[in-house]
DNA sequence: CTCAAAATCCCCAATATTGGTGAGAACCGA
DNA sequence: TCGGTTCTCACCAATATTGGGGATTTTGAG
């Protein structure tokens, strides 16, 4: 049974979405307000899996509702929804921990498949959502042409290891290897990323992401 | 009508999609394919909307398909598929401008919806996927919580310096000062972030935003 | 099975880093 | 002017890293 807390202001949606909602089987309806003034309150007080939260809300805007939530209770799971594509408010409610991001939608299936979604652990982003996420990636990353670079599975291990600050003798330790064999898995991680120092291995790891 | 082209190595996986997707309502599957070498002549041919591809190909990985197919032509979706999680295939998939990611599902609705999503202009992500993207973004533009730490001028520039690679000697040269007086900031930099190698003081560096 | 890649281990030697202590000069705000 | 911080430099010793040779075993795909 999956709790939802439902914020939305417009009287009408939030009515039938609740309608929807509490007779879903699976899905257990806590509450739904037209306000997010009181949201974290609410939250502590009902414990939802899941907050189903609007974006445009009349006192508390959906995204400051939000960041008081994560801020409180960091596990409760944060589905945002609205009817724009606005890039920034995309973005700011990415950056705060939102779990998902849903334009508002005719088909109610596609609000309960994302409440599964979220709750299940993953995230659900609308397609438009998800591409526009996908383009801010791409703008902020593909520039750099990066040969994509082939690791093998004890030398992402090593390299993990490496980001995390170990030396060879706690990278041997953790990996239940010799001394000798994190020296070797170093030397071809080195060769492999043109690079010659740990320092260098690590930057490069966290900017191509190879761990 | 959508029309599709596949490229699966795994026979049985290949042929039950193909049979799923050809008799889907709405969709048109122009070929199956075990290998994606020919990939970019295959697509020249058929000119299907959608490429579902899969990541692990014997010959040409998916990726490179994936650059091959978008380096010939740009509009053509294409729709990538695996069972792993990859950090890095899934960044580098978004990069070469994937147009959706999609772990291997055990139900084939999943791959339907996937495919309409892409058509209609869209991107599909998987939960899991668009979890690890959302990660990534949050990691690359949110505020972390640093604790507020202050580090001298010339500790930034030496902490620059080593988030670049450089050795006591590099960073001496580079910042006109002594051998001796780069190994001062470094101890004095290490004490202000409670580490004891430059692996660690990097990583530090590039998560709180120090340099 | 066979072959190549991956993973494992060893040796040696040159450098580099780290940690400790100490101390003079320069700068800046009270 | 006083005191604190920053910046500068030095010396010593213990460790760690890097680069160069190997070599053997395991694994996995064809």
């Amino acid at each position: 049974m999956i709790s939802v807390l439902l914020f939305e202001d417009n009287k009408n949606l939030r009515e039938s979405l609740s309608l929807y909602l509490a007779s879903t089987d699976g899905l257990w309806l806590s509450g739904a307000y037209a306000d997010a003034t009181d949201a974290v309150k609410l939250v502590k007080k009902y414990k939802p899996d899941v907050v189903l939260m609007d974006i445009q809300m009349p006192h508390l805007s959906g995204i400051e509702a939000l960041i008081a939530i994560k801020t409180n209770n960091k596990e409760t799971k944060v589905l945002m929804q609205t009817v724009f594509e606005d890039n920034d408010k995309i973005f700011a409610a990415i950056c705060a921990g939102a779990n998902g991001y849903i334009l508002k939608n005719p088909k109610p299936e596609t609000y309960v498949q994302a409440v599964k979604d979220v709750f299940n652990g993953g995230s659900h982003l609308s397609p438009v959502v998800a591409t526009k996420v996908l383009r801010m990636f791409q703008n902020q990353f593909a520039e750099a042409e990066k040969t994509y670079i082939q690791l093998t599975k004890r030398e992402q291990e090593v390299l993990k290891c490496m980001v995390k600050g170990m030396s060879y003798k706690m990278i041997a330790d953790s990996c239940d290897i010799s001394f000798n064999t994190v020296h070797s898995h170093v030397k071809n991680i080195y060769e492999k990323l043109h690079v010659n120092s740990a320092s260098e291995a690590v930057v490069k790891a966290l900017e191509w992401r190879l761990v």
